[in-house]
DNA sequence: ACCTGAACACCGTTCAAGT
DNA sequence: ACCTGAACACCGTTCAAGT
C-alpha cells in the first residue's frame, strides 16, 4: 500500500490544463466549460477552484503552455540561423504563422482576448516581453551588420511583429482561402510578404 | 388610436441590433447574452428568435453594421486622397487602426473569431471582399502610376492589409503601453510602421 | 404573424460539510 | 489540505399556447 492515495492522481493542476487544452482544441475556446474540464479530468466541477481562482486563471493557466511552447519555436530559429538576422526574421515569422495554423483554436485562446489578463499572470506578459525583445536583437544585429537601416530597433521589430501576427490571424481564421489554401502554400505566401517588408527595412 | 399597435415598436430586429451594440461596448463580446439584450429592448427573452436564428446569428447582425462603418470610413479616405495610392494605402491603414482602438469591442467581435460566419452571413463576406478589393485597387493605382514596384497586386495589398490588421489587434489589445500609449501616439506610430512597409513596396 | 411562459439541459461560483 | 453535493443565479434553446 502507498500512503494517502491522494485524492487525485498526482498534480490535478496539470492534469486540469492538459484536460482543458485538449478540450479547447476540439470545442473551440468559446464551447470551453469549466465543469466540463473537470468532468474530463475525473474530479468534481468545482475541485478545479482549489488550484484556479476562477475560470479565467484556467483559462490563462492553458495559455501559459501555449506561450511556452512558441517561445521554443522561436528558439529553435534563432539557434538555427546563426548570425542571419534577415533569415531569423523571416523564419521566426514563419513558425509563428505555422504554429498559429496547426493549433488554430491555442492561437485564438492566446491572442483572441477572450480571457483577462489579470495582475496574477505575470509569466506570461514575461514570455511575451521576452518574445518581443528577441525581435528587438534580432533587428539590432541586422542593424550592425549593415543589412537593416537605421531607427528606432523597437519600432522596425513591432513593424515585423504586426505584419506577422495579423497575416497569422488572417490565415488562423481562413480569410486566405482567395489566395493560398494548403498550409505549404499559406507559408510560401508569408515569406513573400516578409520579404516585401524586409525590403523596406534593408537599407 | 393607431392601427394594430405592434407587439414592439417597429422593427424588433433592427432594435435588438441596437442594444446588442451598446451592450457589447459596455459588457464585452462575452459578456453578452440573448437574455439580456431582449430584456434591454423590453422584449420576452425568446423574441428574438423570430428574427434571428440563435444567438450567433444576432452577433452576426451585430457585425454588420460594424462592417458597414468600417467601408464608409475607407470610402471616405479614398475620397479625400484622390490619385495618391501612396496617401491612399496609409491613411486607410490609419482609419482602421482608429476605429479599432474606439471600438475595441466591436472590433474584437469583428475580428476576433467569438463567432463564426454561417453560409447565410454572405453580406458580410461581400463587405469584407470588397474593402480587400478596394485595398488591390490602390496598389494597382500605384503601380500604373509607377509608385508600386510590379507584382502581384494581392500579395502587395495582403502585406499590407497584414499589417494593420495585427497592429490594430495589438493596440486594441493595449499591447503597445510600452511603445505608445495615447491615441495620438498610437496613430503615429501606425504612420511610421506603415511608411517602412511602404519602402518595401516602393519601385 | 408575433410574442409569451414554462421547461430543459446546461453554465460559473459559493458554501457548508466530509475525510 | 483536498475534495464533494447542494444551492443560486444565470445561460441558450425548444415548444405549446396565447392574441
Amino acid at each position: 500500500m502507498t500512503k494517502t492515495p491522494a485524492y487525485h492522481h498526482g498534480n490535478l493542476r496539470q492534469a486540469l490544463i492538459e484536460a482543458g487544452a485538449q478540450l479547447i482544441e476540439i470545442k473551440g475556446v468559446s464551447g470551453i466549460s469549466l465543469r466540463e474540464v473537470a468532468k474530463q479530468t475525473g474530479v468534481s466541477h468545482t475541485a478545479p477552484y482549489r488550484h484556479f481562482k476562477d475560470k479565467n486563471a484556467l483559462l490563462a493557466g492553458i495559455t501559459e503552455v501555449g506561450f511556452a511552447q512558441l517561445a521554443g519555436s522561436l528558439q529553435q530559429v534563432m539557434i538555427e540561423n546563426p548570425n542571419a538576422p534577415k533569415d531569423q526574421l523571416i523564419e521566426a515569422g514563419v513558425a509563428y504563422i505555422s504554429r498559429a495554423i496547426q493549433n488554430k483554436q491555442m492561437h485564438n485562446l492566446m491572442f483572441g482576448g477572450a480571457w483577462k489578463l489579470s495582475n496574477d499572470e505575470e509569466l506570461i506578459k514575461q514570455t511575451s516581453d521576452a518574445a518581443f525583445n528577441g525581435l528587438v536583437q534580432i533587428v539590432k544585429n541586422g542593424q550592425q551588420a549593415g543589412v537593416f537601416k537605421k531607427g528606432d530597433a523597437r519600432v522596425l521589430a513591432l513593424t515585423a511583429w504586426s505584419l506577422v501576427h495579423g497575416y497569422a490571424m488572417l490565415a488562423s481564421t481562413s480569410q486566405l482561402s482567395h489566395l493560398a489554401a494548403s498550409e505549404d502554400s499559406i507559408l510560401e505566401l508569408a515569406r513573400t510578404a516578409e520579404v516585401h517588408l524586409i525590403e523596406g527595412l534593408e537599407k
